[in-house]
DNA sequence: GCGTTCAATGTACCT
DNA sequence: ACAGGTACATTGAACGCG
């Protein structure tokens, strides 16, 4: 019997001492369903040394005490380009890989084990073109459902599955959660603070609280939550920090008060696996937390900011309650209502949170090939890394262990000193993509790479300007494939959008995949230049780094030579008067000498420039203000300060009067002084990067950091710590307090006027000739007013 | 002993 | 835990003065 299903999760168990997939898929007909496979053989290369006979390697081998071991194969593969002779070496147990592979290393005329480090189910996913969050046909027997799974029909596979090309995502199930713990004394533990309140929405427009009673005994609370779990049964379970945070928690809460955390399909319990992610088997767990990094706009990376965000939920319209006051607000029972509300907010954030990236999520699995559960963990260059994996494979090329490497800086872009002032009319124009173009056009590849040492191969190379790294012009290494099949995709995909109703179902999922396949594109170029990486090849970052110079020096010298005056540049961009007719001259140029399409990306009315590379402000045709680099878009500035920098910004741009800027400034010390400003516009926001003791020098947030873990709540790095500047003597770091613990009355508004307020004022303002004193002046208004017109 | 100078430290940004 | 290039505030030790 023939399946067709969408593979929504895959995991691997050990049954009879045999390993077996486990895929859980979810058919047209919107059955659930678990596949269960059985017979898939795992193993791990033994590349030969160059002289050796493979075949005598397998021969000694044999005769070692290796049980797991059920056959071998030699094969030609590749090692960074080199062919290469490889025993693929079978195991019927999984586990014991690693443990062979390490033996067979000492073995003579076997050079080294590769690919002992690749996982069963990924071993799986890769070997049989199989990719999660999509389509697959499979044939299949029914099984009988002895473990009692949480599914309609469990079968067992009679082969592999194959992928159908279908793009469209079925009907999921989703449940959102999110809880609140009651402590005094500090970060709640789940060893003495109970989760008083979890709070449960569905995308079925469900929405439920589950709240203890007087006593606080969570019992009922945790169970209730568990078995609501169950009913709807979800395919996705969403949260906000729920890998680090929620689930450890409840699972902790629950063996605390002695129940049994079931949720999953499996009858098993939560648990953290690779990357740090929460497995619940048979359903896919994930925390939003991990695509607030997608929006660097999001600075302070909580809930209610990324819900602010996306335009979900406006944090202006709600009451928010920090972790530290929860136990005051439930004790309240003039308050306790507002906790509720609170919490069902926070779940009503979490819900539409889901609903705008879980296209995203599911396309970016779908793409690296991780399981949806691991790709939002995975970092950037794990997601890179396993998009590769496909690639090598399919190239022939093994895969490298990962090595210690030395770290060893290159150079990398040319940035230009910008002409200070304002400049109208200025059209920008830029390389798109510059790095995977020019990695596909050179052939820049880990395995196309000649060293210094080789001869030049009958092909031909291409060598880099600078640092003459050279790489063979023939065959296409496999990251020019790689680059070449997402460009394609991405043009596909595009077309493809052009056909559908803009905001249709099947847009926002074409949407969502170009987003994907942007994001692995734009990574490759640092992903060859992480040491971390398996395929590090710092002379592919570096020759990539070099043409860019190379082609943006050359691009600034045919605008000169044009006529064009150029008035700052940014690696692969250039910023030149609007002259439209030479624009298209050099554009044309550039194309013929360099082979390489610069485009108009915009034209700015008027931009301004501080005499610092990377700070400007541009004011586009429709009105908006772009700013870059500034206080304005600093999240380590206080909101008061940015505030009145873009004021003054828009003033400048927009009503070329500085004079008028500068007043208003003036008028905004003054409301400052009169606190006229929310006291949450004053607090700094500063991510702590290391243990608090690990810090060479006292820092305002570290202080602020240790006042929170005296009083008991927990800071880990990466963390944001938000502080006040308090009135009193010293250094800075002496008189902050986080900005919990402290009061209006206690702020040293002087501090906020003289190092926040002037000094993001005068940023813009000391080009227009505004000092700071003009704009502290003196005592009086009237005053102040008076000195400024004269200055005029 | 005290104020000034400046390299080091730390964070966040740009492309 | 993708890269290098850059700005800027603050710290804290060295420095200069007398």
């Amino acid at each position: 019997m023939i399946v067709r299903f969408w593979l929504l999760d895959v995991n691997s168990e050990v049954e009879n001492g045999k390993s077996e997939v486990w895929l859980w898929g979810i058919e047209d007909s919107g059955k659930r369903v678990l596949i269960i496979h059985r017979d898939f053989l795992s193993y791990f290369y033994a590349v030969a040394e160059e002289e050796a006979d493979p075949s005598f390697i397998v021969q000694k081998i044999s005769k070692g005490d290796f049980p797991s071991v059920t056959g071998f194969e030699v094969v030609n593969r590749k090692l960074f380009g080199k062919p290469v002779k490889a025993i693929k070496v079978y195991c019927n147990d999984p586990n014991i890989i690693p443990k062979y592979a390490k033996a067979f290393r000492d073995f003579e005329g076997v050079k080294d084990c590769l690919e002992d480090d690749i996982r069963y189910v990924m071993r799986y996913l890769i070997d049989n073109n199989v990719t999660p969050c999509c389509w697959h046909e499979i044939e299949v027997e029914e099984e009988a459902n002895v473990l009692g799974i949480e599914v309609d029909t469990v079968y067992l596979a009679k082969k592999p599955p194959t992928a159908v090309k279908r793009i469209d995502v079925p009907q999921l199930r989703i449940l959102g959660f999110s809880m609140a713990c009651y402590g005094r004394e500090g970060s709640p533990k789940p060893e003495r603070n109970p989760a008083i309140l979890i709070s449960v929405a569905t995308n079925q427009g469900d929405e439920k609280h589950f709240v203890v009673g007087e006593n606080k005994d969570d019992r009922l609370v945790l169970q209730a939550f568990a078995d609501d779990v169950r009913r709807f049964n979800p395919d996705i379970l969403v949260g906000y920090g729920v890998n680090e945070r929620d689930w450890p928690y409840l699972v902790e809460r629950c063996r605390k008060v002695g129940i049994k955390l079931n949720v999953d399909r499996a009858k098993t319990e939560p648990h953290t696996s690779v990357y740090g992610h929460v497995s619940i088997t048979g359903r896919v767990d994930v925390n939003l937390a991990d695509f607030v990094d997608e929006f660097p706009e999001v600075k302070l990376k909580t809930l209610e900011s990324f819900a602010d965000y996306l335009g979900v939920m406006k944090t202006s319209e709600r009451t928010l309650i920090s972790d530290v006051d929860v136990a005051d607000y439930w004790d309240d029972a003039g308050k306790r209502e507002a906790l509720k509300k609170f919490s069902s907010e926070n779940v009503q954030c979490i819900m539409r949170i889901a609903e705008a990236i879980l296209d995203f999520a599911i396309q970016l699995s779908n793409l690296t090939g991780l399981p949806l559960d691991h790709v939002g963990t995975a970092a950037a260059g794990s997601r890179v890394e396993w998009f590769m994996m496909k690639q090598a494979r399919d190239a022939c090329e093994l895969v490298p262990r990962r090595v210690e490497q030395p770290y060893r800086p290159y150079a990398g872009a040319i940035v230009l000193k910008p002409e200070a002032g304002i400049h109208s009319d200025v059209a920008v124009l830029d390389f798109k993509s510059m790095y995977p173009t020019i990695m596909i056009k050179y052939n820049l590849s880990p395995d196309t790479y000649v060293s210094a040492k080789e001869p030049v191969p009958a092909e031909g190379v291409y060598e880099a300007p600078e640092v003459k790294h050279r790489f063979r012009k023939e065959p296409a290494g496999f990251y020019k494939d790689a680059l070449l099949y997402l460009i394609a995709v991405r043009d596909d995909i595009r077309s493809e959008m052009s056909k559908v109703a803009a905001g249709s179902r099947e847009y926002m999922v074409l949407d969502a995949r170009q987003k994907a396949v942007k994001v692995i594109t734009n990574a490759s170029y640092g992903y060859a230049g992480w040491i971390g990486a398996r395929w590090y090849a710092k002379p592919v970052a570096e020759a990539a780094t070099a043409w860019g110079r190379h082609i943006i020096t050359n691009t600034i010298e045919i605008a000169r030579k044009a006529g064009l005056k150029v008035i700052y540049g940014d690696t692969d961009s250039i910023f030149v008067k609007n002259e439209p007719q030479k624009i298209g001259e050099i554009t044309a140029e550039i194309a013929e000498k360099l082979g390489l399409e610069i485009k108009l990306d915009k034209v700015y009315m008027s931009v301004f420039f501080t005499e610092a590379k990377k700070r400007y402000a541009g004011l586009l045709p429709n009105g908006r203000l772009e700013i870059v680099g500034l206080e304005v878009i600093r999240g380590d500035w206080a909101t008061i300060a940015r505030n009145v920098q873009e004021k003054v910004l828009e003033i400048v741009l927009k009503e070329n009067s500085p004079e008028k800027a500068a007043k208003f400034v003036q008028l905004f010390i003054r409301k400052l002084r009169q606190k006229q400003f929310p006291f949450r516009d004053l607090v700094i926001w500063k991510t702590l990067t290391k243990p608090a003791e690990e810090y060479a020098v006292k820092a305002s947030h570290v202080e602020a950091a240790k006042m929170l873990r005296k009083a008991g709540w927990e800071l880990t790095v990466g963390d944001k710590v938000g502080y006040i500047v308090v009135a009193g003597s010293g250094r800075l770091y002496e008189r902050v307090k986080p900005y919990v613990f402290a009061s209006y009355d206690e702020v040293d508004l002087e501090y906020y006027v003289n190092k926040q307020v002037v000094p993001a004022a005068v940023r813009v303002l000391e080009s227009f000739g505004i000092t700071e004193e003009q704009l502290l002046g003196s005592k009086t208004a009237e005053k102040e007013t008076r000195s400024l017109t004269e200055f005029f």
